[in-house]
DNA sequence: ACTTTTTGTGCAATCGTTTGCATAATATGT
DNA sequence: ACATATTATGCAAACGATTGCACAAAAAGT
């Protein structure tokens, strides 16, 4: 088997508690010499010693592991929230266990209960839906917790999330702009923080404008391809078709280009589209596609962030932080007419 | 604190073997009375009793959990990989643990380290390179090793991988027989098992088909969207320009789109493409792009397969898996000629 | 009725660390 | 020269589980 303590301990002639001083940064209360410092390290050395994570949890009861909770991670907007969060945690020393929840609330239930199994020091989740109750459990048992991208409305708790509000709205002032009056738009999984505002955004922006919502042209019910192929091909058949549609995300995007493609309807020519999400996959498109881009590294480095604060200080009152999202313009969008009413928003979301 | 094995043992008033005993199905040696078990269990679910598995891991030394290491988890084809092995590997009883190593062997390394000192039970890897001999050391040591995808050349180890010589034949194959006789193609990063293999198969087919290989049309040197980008505008600024582009890999090809749209080419009209790995976006794009498509979901399952094989039974001779590949037609090659020399080769790599 | 086997339970060691407390040796202050 | 402070080290008890061994009681075999 590999060295522990013990081995050195025997070889250099000093106690284990000396050799695990040594080794351990940490517990500076106590001195040792330099000289037996140093020929504790050098045979440390020399053994290879690894130390025993699992006896230092076990003793410790820290982990020094952070759970992450993603409802798809072969979705590049999360897989790329994954890469950066471990890449950031792990400069504070900090490693990362991650499950896909496939956004499946009980899947969800089943991965928290995982990850609470090994103890992580901390979570950083982005949620299937609304339902809490399992991650509030969490907190109140005084687990530092911080949601990313999906936020709880009646949940207080650190969270660090996009304004999605606001996104859809410049999104969908763009369309209105370029002369676009009737504007689809297809949503994710109703009851999802990211889906419902995006909704609010989209309705707001044609509220402004003066433009009756039409319930007809808003459809959709989950983030993936197939519903945004499956909707787009509805609103095809429509007898009044939109001239635009605004997707909520990336991977209903995917599915809208397969629709179109299959009926033949040329972007920008014959209908023009604004994706939320900004995929790297949207700028080698042709035509391109304007998006609402998320500063997804800023959200990132904000979640570590809001979670140390609250493992150094558990009892502090928990923030949101809500990050300005901006528009892409690329070439899918028509300009149908000269410029007549143009309208403008202000970001007064909280 | 959660409710350990000591607290149902002193409210049942059994001792703590027993309660052990009851509740760690593994050790049927020893018989427990039916009432026993009965209380014991009943007890433990109204404490809401749930394992240490820190303490039970360093009792038993196992952890129950599978390193796994892939270049670049933001790209696709490794993010279905990962998601498709946690979930295999939890019918199981396994967990897994995921390390990103950037297409950077020093970070590997790293990583593989991190991964030995958190003691997985088993290790999956997608190698950077062909830099071995730590993976060597790991095998020597008795941890079950198996190669994913990217494999060694000079390391017996249990591997599994699609036959990339056969699927860059079958592309290349395709594009000739549409009577393109100016193939450029665009490697990943050389050293790398699978961007040598491909174009090992590249050369193959042109060989077959009595056409010179011209090194000036072999060109990239990474896996990644920029290569392609870059590699592209360079092909298309040549004196006598390639009708047809292979490409090494899916986030190559990406860079490919864009260089094209740039250039404002179109395919497959005035150039053709097909590209190696199917992710999940060729579909969507216009036009959808021929690609040589890997049975990932098989891959995996063999993966899995191996390392449970290799776990019982250490001393096994170590196989190697090779899967067939298939070319997936689509819309991104132009027929340049009728058909003369139609070539046909078979699959007669081991 | 007396061995032998089976069944059910408990004792105590162990896994590799960390850390509060005790203590010996040395240094410092007066 | 003596009291006190500092420095350097070791002892032993945790952390929460698993498991070989011992042993009593009950069942089975003769």
């Amino acid at each position: 088997m590999s060295t522990k303590l013990k081995d050195i301990a025997q070889k250099t002639g000093f106690s284990l508690s000396t050799v695990s001083r040594v080794l351990h940064k940490g517990s500076q209360k106590v001195s040792i010499s330099a000289e037996t410092t140093r020929i504790i390290k050098k045979t440390a050395e020399d053994l290879g010693y690894r130390p025993n994570i699992i006896a230092r949890s076990l003793r410790t009861e820290q982990t020094h592991e952070i759970g992450i909770l993603v409802p798809d991670i072969s979705n590049p907007f999360f897989s790329t929230i994954v890469k950066n969060l471990a890449s950031e945690l792990r400069k504070f020393g900090y490693g990362t266990v991650v499950y896909d929840t496939d956004e499946n609330t009980s899947l969800e239930e089943e991965s928290l209960r995982q990850l609470l199994d090994k103890r992580v020091d901390g979570l950083i989740i982005a949620a299937v839906g609304q339902e809490a109750k399992h991650f509030k459990e969490i907190v109140k048992r005084g687990i530092p917790l911080v949601t990313l991208d999906r936020c709880f409305n009646d949940f207080d708790v650190d969270a660090v999330s996009v304004d999605n509000v606001y996104g859809a709205m410049i999104a969908v002032q763009y369309l209105l702009n370029e002369g676009h009056q009737r504007v689809a738009f297809i949503q994710g999984l109703p009851g999802t923080y990211a889906s419902d505002e995006r909704k609010k955004g989209y309705c707001k922006v044609l509220d402004i404008a003066g433009i009756p919502i039409d319930p007809t042209i808003i459809v959709g019910s989950d983030f993936r391809a197939f519903n945004g192929y499956i909707e787009t091909k509805h609103l095809l058949s429509m007898k009044n078709p939109p001239t635009a549609i605004f997707s909520a995300s990336d991977l209903i995007t995917l599915g809208v280009l397969e629709a179109l493609r299959e009926e033949k309807k040329i972007i920008p020519q014959e209908i023009s589209l604004v994706t939320f999400d900004d995929p790297y996959f949207t700028k080698y498109l042709s035509p391109a596609i304007t998006a609402v881009a998320q500063p997804i590294e800023r959200m990132v480095e904000i979640a570590v962030n809001l979670l140390f604060r609250r493992m150094k200080n558990p009892k502090e009152q928990s923030r949101r932080v809500l990050l300005e999202p901006s528009l892409i313009i690329r070439n899918s969008v028509l300009r149908v007419s000269k410029l007549s009413a143009i309208i403008n928003i202000n970001n007064t979301n909280s």
